[in-house]
DNA sequence: AACCAGGAATGTA
DNA sequence: TACATTCATGGT
């Protein structure tokens, strides 16, 4: 995968779809909690969970710090790994309450190597989830390397499988320019593609950007 | 009706 | 480091 490969990839899921806008919450703490929901798990059910979540009045990090585990997993059983997923997202708002006084902006207010090393330390927040939360709630340059990633990269012959996340991560970091608004929308065009396209069609037929997307293995998962 | 969806933690070797 | 298991709901 070379440097060129990947500005031109953008070019033509931009060329095809359009500015995305992601990432589809209101606030920054939404965006925390969608994407530890969203963990394995189809966005239709996040939303739903995440409806549920809201009216039970527990989207905000003072209920979720207060509440009990079973409360919260009762309320985003829909989006499945209910129990596993309320630990995580109770475990976030306690931490944020001890460490920065249940305050997002204080701790949005660290360098960006220093946030993600931070993140990265909670429970529940692994590499792809961390970069999410960078980009789309802190808003700092940062790179997501997700199934939709691999599988794209594996089906156009780039990648043979074997890259770790940093590897993946690294790559799209070092072929473009340092711009937060266009990690975020590279992201979202490439799940945008996935869920219109090479999901659907194995073949790749009449995929939108041919003629580097034309068929081939799906290597990965 | 099997298969899959915008992962991460944990355990074993 | 590398690989398996667990967590679980809802749409197609």
């Amino acid at each position: 995968m070379t440097e060129n490969q990947v500005r031109d990839l953008f070019d033509r899921l931009h060329a095809a779809y359009g500015p995305q806008g992601w990432w589809p919450a209101n606030d920054p703490l939404e965006v925390i909690v969608g994407a530890i929901l969203t963990q394995r798990t189809s966005w239709r059910n996040v939303e739903h969970a995440m409806r549920d979540l809201k009216e039970s009045g527990l989207l905000s990090v003072g209920a979720l710090d207060g509440a009990v585990e079973e409360r919260i997993a009762e309320a985003i059983q829909a989006a499945g790994f209910h129990n596993a997923k309320a630990r995580k997202l109770k475990t976030f708002a306690s931490f944020l309450t001890e460490r920065f006084g249940g305050d997002l902006s204080i701790m949005f207010s660290l360098p960006t190597d220093d946030l993600r090393d931070e993140l990265l330390g909670i429970f529940g927040v692994g590499e792809e989830t961390a970069d999410a939360i960078l980009i789309y709630a802190a808003e700092r340059p940062s790179f997501v390397i997700d199934a939709y990633t691999r599988r794209l990269l594996g089906r156009l012959g780039w990648i043979d499988g074997n890259e770790t996340y940093g590897e993946l991560r690294a790559l799209f970091l070092g072929a473009l320019p340092c711009d937060v608004e266009l990690f975020g929308e590279y992201h979202a065009l490439i799940v945008r593609h996935g869920k219109a396209r090479c999901r659907a069609r194995p073949d790749c037929a009449g995929c939108p950007i041919r003629p580097i997307c034309a068929g081939g293995e799906e290597i990965v998962r």
